[in-house]
DNA sequence: CCTACCGATCGGTAGG
DNA sequence: CCTACCGATCGGTAGG
């Protein structure tokens, strides 16, 4: 992949690290290193360690949040008001962002409480509104009777749980293309879901 | 809790910063700081703090075996040869786990990271070890026409991810015990696997 | 279990 | 982007 800035080349190789130590287990002179910078050269670039961390974690929730959106939109286009149509939607989409990168999105759902305080409470408030996106599809189709469920609010956490335990196995080298996974999770949460007819 | 010994005490203030802070992100000090010590006392008592994540890992990792062995041979014992019932008690098992003592499952599920090479190795293994329990009953489920699915490994990494997010949520003072929330999951579980009758 | 202390490393700054 | 450096904190040891 080739940077079009030093400050995304630094976030890349953050995000790397981050996701497999974790961002207290890795130092500002762990991402320099990988960059064949000093530690401190990297304050050209950055005013924080945090400041990396949060770079990383907004940029991985805006992208979510994005193509959450769209799909919902493209999914009214095509069937409106169809909860299944628009739940697999919006599970296909978090799949596609997750695999599209997978440490960005390790990085956001696992290292987010690393964050101050302030922030912290931003990204709460934001993946609370996320997940609501997935409990009101549920509760609409469970209105409609298309799924048959006891608690709406389970179920949206065990599918977003589902979910972002791809980005522990997704391999882009791996047997399955990334549309193929999507694929297979859309069909598992759906079945979890559905009515039988 | 009373503890039974100060070994044991420091364990269970670890998990509990372990599991909100990581093991990279709490120090010594911050365990002994919890427990009213310095922090060169810990050292009475423990022989480094890889130590400790060891034990509070392996203890773990022993306790999710045991009941999925428990789970295996009860299931066995009411429905001979049932691949539904043996994965539903399967699946229950992990959740009781997981709920009587979620901070340190949640430190066995994510910060076996921080462990050296051959205790990583170990549990790595072990954790192969237990998903390949969840794969053969899928398989055998398959086999018998009980569950409809394509892809056995994809099936049992989700439904682990599933299982483990509840400890991300799950609440002992919340407003669903612990053995509804098992409930709930099994049913959920179950029926993104199970074939329509 | 404490005090006193060790060398190493941490995030970050100054000045070029 | 580098060298030189800062105070703070890290995991851990010595000796009691």
């Amino acid at each position: 992949m080739v940077e079009l800035t030093r400050r995304r080349a630094i976030e890349d190789v953050a995000s790397d690290l981050f996701r497999d130590r974790g961002y207290a287990g890795t130092s500002i002179r762990d991402i320099a290193r990988a960059l064949s910078l000093q530690g401190a050269s990297l304050y050209a670039h950055v005013t924080s360690k945090e400041d990396v961390l949060w770079a990383i974690v907004e940029r991985a929730a805006a992208r979510f949040e994005a193509a959450a959106a769209a799909s919902e939109r493209e999914a009214e286009a095509r069937r409106p008001g169809d909860a299944v149509e628009a739940l697999s939607a919006l599970v296909r989409a978090h799949v596609d962002v997750l695999t599209a990168d997978v440490d960005e999105a390790s990085v956001f759902v696992h290292e987010w409480r690393s964050l101050g305080p302030e922030r912290r409470a931003t990204i709460l408030e934001r993946r609370d509104a996320y997940q609501h996106r997935f409990r009101t599809h549920i509760e609409e189709g469970m209105g409609v009777g298309a799924f048959a469920l006891t608690d709406p609010s389970i179920a949206a956490m065990t599918i977003l749980s589902a979910l972002n335990g791809v980005a522990a196995w997704y391999d882009p080298a791996g047997r399955l293309p990334a549309h193929r996974i999507a694929d297979h999770l859309v069909d598992l949460t759906m079945r979890m879901l559905e009515a039988p007819r």
